[in-house]
DNA sequence: CGTGGGATTGAGCACACTCAATCGACGTGG
DNA sequence: CCACGTCGATTGAGTGTGCTCAATCCCACG
């Protein structure tokens, strides 16, 4: 693990109860009771713009609830070719793996609050309270879900339906975070995106043009979109309007 | 759930005791004392090859332990396109998601037998016993890597190098459940192969016949296969080869 | 202003796809 | 026993989508 900034261990034992993150994902749904539990094993951790959480290679100690910001995930293969396994975000979990190292890495996109656990710590706090059991299988079942409509993403659409996806899944994970209306920051590059879609950095920019182009998008700036036509977006999602 | 051949609910008291999977994967490193539990909550059930043991939209009451056999694990898009997401057998654990209808279909390739647990007295039982739970918790963690490897493969890997990662993935598999030396036997089709690393079967058979020119694995009949050079095929998967 | 990183756009190319023919193994029936 | 049909695999020829290489643009900084 390299180039953290920690800063502190968490501010009073209320500090889980008024968490950012406390209704989503992981936390939602547990009772208040279940609170102090999480605080003693948890640390809270600051992580600054384009530093790196955790290192694929690290030694997998902790795991990590996202409390703000965003984190890329990526694995860098032999030749240089990286593959971006997601975005994480407000109540996503990160670091869990069945391997004794990380297999990606976790770098910062914005300045970054995340929740620490240490592995130990957080098995056996899933085993003293059924709640919180039951909510983390829920959500690894989830991720599982998730990954498979990736893989269908990168196994079957063409480049215009990848990125469409990735914007229709990034404007449904930011409606269930904050409610604006269709006006989006993006805080990834599109080399990023690129490497989350198995594309390039310039196919990705063509796709953005053309979806501007057809009247599905309005792009502020490169990173301030507004979803114009979100129904023709869903339909070159779900590959069911033409792209040719 | 259709055409599914279900024959008993089980041999007795000792079954799980004496399961073909008892060292595989989720009830490996089980007790023996913990087996009674499982004999009471789960149910054997035979699929015949060609059958379906759940479909895409079935509501997702059930999970599956596979005792042997292989099932093959796809999603089809609106306009045809099949997306495979794995091909799973003895020990692998099916039909987890967190929602309420499943979202792949599972296919027999081959007779096949599994185990089959209510998900609610699943999870009851993930509370009663910690061992479970953390065991349970292993395989998931290590299916979220699996996914992420595939992920890397269908994302930033070409034809050659897919169809090698397959291959020598499927190899190590083999390996674990049983030890034979090199000699495969593939299940599936060509076109399931493709689906499964989104190509087509025309690409895939292109892929095999080079392997086997190159002196990399000898082609008995289509689904009989050799590997004659590991390394080489090891080299080809993670991209340290000249594929061109 | 000038500089630099990221984004956009263009032109040509290559890898995988599409369409199509052939092959091979297997099972059935005359 | 051989002819036939079927299904999957293989191989070939031509095409197209997305990649590569390269120029330009845009905007935030110093």
């Amino acid at each position: 693990m390299v180039s953290i900034g920690v800063r502190g261990g968490g501010y009073g034992p209320s500090r889980c109860l008024q968490c950012e993150a406390r209704l989503r994902q992981l936390c939602a749904g547990l009772p208040d009771e279940l609170m102090p539990a999480l605080n003693a094993i948890s640390t809270s951790l600051k992580v600054s713009k384009g530093e790196t959480l955790f290192l694929e290679g690290d030694e997998a100690r902790h795991s990590f609830n996202v409390v703000n910001g965003y984190l890329r995930l990526a694995r860098v293969g032999i030749d240089g070719r990286r593959q971006v396994m997601g975005f994480v975000s407000t109540g996503d979990f990160v670091g869990h793996t069945r391997k004794d190292a990380y297999s990606i890495s976790a770098e910062a996109l914005t300045d970054v609050t995340v929740c620490r656990f240490e592995r130990g710590a957080f098995e056996d706090l899933l085993v003293r309270f059924p709640v919180f059991e039951r909510e983390f299988n829920r959500m690894t079942a989830g991720m599982l879900d998730d990954m498979q409509d990736q893989l269908f993403t990168l196994g079957r659409k063409n480049a215009l339906e990848r990125v469409a996806s990735f914007l229709l899944s990034y404007v449904e994970r930011q409606e269930e975070i904050q409610c604006n209306g269709h006006e989006l920051w993006l805080p990834m590059t599109r080399a990023d995106i690129a490497d989350s879609l198995g594309l390039t950095l310039e196919t990705v920019s063509r796709a953005f043009s053309r979806l501007k182009n057809e009247g599905i998008l309005e792009i502020e700036q490169a990173h301030t979109i507004r979803i114009l036509d979100r129904e023709g977006l869903e339909d070159l999602a779900s590959g069911e309007a033409e792209t040719v």
